[in-house]
DNA sequence: CGTCAGGTAGAATGTTTACTCTACTTGCGT
DNA sequence: ACGCAAGTAGAGTAAACATTCTACCTGACG
């Protein structure tokens, strides 16, 4: 049931990671949640509704991955916080944001907008109160998203984005 | 002649701009154009060329735009920089970068990835030489993306990145 | 006056696609 | 042993779409 239901996410997320929101017909995301087409349509309705699954997951595995057992002391948290986007990068997506891209494949999709915006506003609040830098969400979602978009564009984007991190700190918030 | 691929070019980026990469055909493509179908083709054989020329336009469109007439004081500039950002999201697209919208929607296209690696390059080259800023090529194309994508979902991204744009004057780089 | 480049309108074609339906299988609890 | 929940395999359907083709218009120039 809930089992089948994950297996199903994990493959969406895969599919849609590796070949974007537009190409990969139904046929191939059946192929890649391993599952019939009658049992995929079952969970999940309506394209649409493997999208939306396919980022629930991601949510879920994008929170863990940045925020699970990071160090205590706030530095050290921001260093580690922000060499984990770049190891994200390289593993899971060369290109950009999936929640972005799902959202500007398809602008329309209010359920779309609504999953982003969460999304983003989990990951801005976690880290910023991770990093002991509340009242600066926004500075540090600016950076986040900055490094994740300039990622595959400039080698050194990991290093520029803890330059910027750190001068947080120096007073003038 | 020329004169027609600039309608044409110019009207494909609004539809593009504002329905997404999957969703506009061919034929609402054509009505955006305003020309038709035999016309369209004639200039851009395939669809794929449709978005090339778009995005091409809009390349020219968006340099201009920040760049031209920036004020010569590199504080200024710096400022009135990211203010231009931020008009540009409010006038054009609520919804982060068409580039790498674009992308997102077909990554397989080694076409689109040039061509977002060469716009992404321009504009942080012209960022950094605009605002008396070498060697913060990386830093500022963080922040400009970042905001770029930050626009929509926190209301005070243009003063965040203008403080963190200003910590790069102050030595540490 | 004729012609030719460059345009319009829109029908035709063949493929692709999301989604549905029919028929069959398998493991598990009682 | 039985029945049922949950799955597989894959053919069928109706619409949408990218692309091509036919036929016609227009205005500037020699």
């Amino acid at each position: 049931m809930t089992d089948t239901m994950i297996k199903i996410a994990a493959g969406l997320e895969r599919a849609f990671a590796a070949r974007g929101f537009a190409e990969p017909s139904v046929e191939h995301l059946r192929d890649a949640a391993g599952v019939s087409l009658r049992t995929l349509y079952k969970y999940l309705p309506s394209r649409a509704d493997m999208v939306l699954a396919a980022l629930e997951h991601r949510h879920t595995r994008y929170l863990a991955r940045l925020f699970d057992d990071l160090p205590e002391a706030p530095d050290a948290a921001l260093d580690a916080l922000i060499d984990r986007i770049g190891a994200w990068m390289a593993r899971e997506t060369s290109h950009g944001c999936l929640f972005h891209g799902a959202v500007a494949a398809d602008p329309g999709s209010s359920r779309l907008r609504e999953m982003l915006q969460r999304h983003k506003g989990e990951v801005a609040h976690r880290a910023a109160a991770a990093t002991g830098l509340p009242g600066h969400e926004t500075e540090l979602l600016i950076i986040m998203e900055g490094l994740t978009q300039t990622w595959s564009l400039q080698g050194d984007a990991v290093t520029g984005a803890k330059r910027l991190a750190h001068s947080l700190r120096r007073r003038d918030g």
